[in-house]
DNA sequence: CGCAGAGTTGATAGTCTTCAAATAGAGTGG
DNA sequence: CCACTCTATTTGAAGACTATCAACTCTGCG
């Protein structure tokens, strides 16, 4: 891993400072009187899970870089059928550029860190900044690519398929720069009713087939929360990756 | 509505003119002698149902504009289970910029016509041309959106709004002018089969909610293609949208 | 006219949901 | 520190929806 060595580091707002979004996110495409100018507008904010960061019903004014903990997007059925049609991780950015309706909604599935600032101020910087605009448009279509992985699972998996697709994807996430070659262990980031909502599934079908994965041998179980893959290729088999 | 006014209308491709493409399309950022350039490496082309155009097992090394017909986006299971990711529109763009090896495959649903450049030709506009970059990445998110919201329906509609669901999607499509205020007829771009990938159901299963549609006086069925829905508002209400 | 592929219909089976109840964890106040 | 409560999760039994298998019909076409 490289650090970015910046010329004028003093001049990097403090908020901005070891913050992983001026490497990985958006952020990087900024330049230091950018990110000062940013800066001024923006606000860190610490949420706890079940926080709504922006609504369908809204218009959006804002937009917002993940730092920590996980962001699940929603949608729902106008008798309350739900379904999460995305997760953010740390660095990733929140907001739908170019419209100023959401049609989804974003809220902290875990304890969360945020970064937010005014759309507007955003919205100036990617006219003026092509490596801004560069950067969203990747994103987007990083999020188009996963959206469609996903609807492959949705549409054409079983239940036990979904259930290790799902852990084999918060696996991926829970140590990136592991290989993820034998064993792995992590927290789950969402209850089990949000896993259903984003299966597809209910919660009861959701716990069943965690149960059969444990009785298989596949995983370990502890605390509801704490999961330990035992052996990574076996669950990509299982998952019909 | 305004038509685009071009001051050298003479040096406009004679392949371009007329392309829709040009109006509501990507090649509508391009300058004349952009277009020129571009059309300098461009083929028009005419392909038949199930001619595939995009393989997720090849490097990408071209884009393509769609002029006519529907293009269907899809993914497979290493078992042979298919989802159709999406449906592609004239005058949309078919391409994954910004990478090699595609994750979809892209496959003329019905006849299509499609006009195709070198991925490096229009990988060196999107670099100088700003606008280009703009309209590009309102597509990403567009087919972003449409792609979470067709989640929501694998994830948590039942058959029968699935089955609903997508009449209403064709028939919005089939003419975007009208205001689909009553009765809209059109001819189904899928087969049953191709339907059933795309709702992640069975070809037995669209079949039977089509006739339950049909029994229930909501639409009237010609020749397996064709349908007409009596009324459009009754529809969306079947599909919950 | 008959053949082939697409689509429909019927009977049955399986998977997942629904409803109901039990258990386990986490937080609270005595 | 423990009883208590509230919620999350698990487990069980029954039912519903969709898939599967099979036969039949329709449409387009040589």
């Amino acid at each position: 891993m490289t650090i970015r060595q910046d010329i004028h580091n003093s001049e990097i707002p403090a908020l901005c400072r070891s913050c992983e979004a001026r490497h990985r996110g958006v952020c990087g495409a900024l330049t230091t009187d950018q990110l000062v100018e940013l800066s001024r507008h923006t606000t860190k904010r610490k949420v706890d899970p079940g926080t709504v960061l922006v609504s369908d019903a809204d218009t959006i004014d804002s937009y917002a870089n993940v730092l920590a903990g996980v962001v699940k997007l929603t949608k729902t059925l106008p008798d309350g059928r739900q379904q999460i049609v995305g997760l953010q991780f740390a660095p990733d950015f929140i907001g739908r550029p170019f419209k100023h309706e959401s049609s989804i909604t974003a809220e902290a599935a875990t304890p969360v860190r945020v970064c937010a600032f005014p759309k507007k101020s955003l919205d100036r910087m990617i006219e003026l900044s092509p490596e801004l605009g560069h950067r969203l448009h990747v994103q987007a279509l990083n999020e188009l690519d996963e959206a469609r992985d996903w609807m492959l699972t949705l549409g054409r998996k079983t239940a036990a398929e979904r259930v290790a697709s799902f852990l084999h994807l918060i696996a991926r996430h829970s140590d990136p720069e592991k290989e993820l070659g034998g064993e792995v262990s992590f927290d789950l980031p969402l209850t089990r009713a949000d896993i259903a909502d984003f299966l597809g599934l209910t919660i009861e079908t959701v716990s069943r087939q965690l149960t059969k994965l444990r009785k298989d041998g596949l995983i370990a179980v502890e605390n509801n929360r704490h999961i330990t893959v035992f052996d990574v290729a076996r669950l990509e088999r299982r998952a019909n990756v």
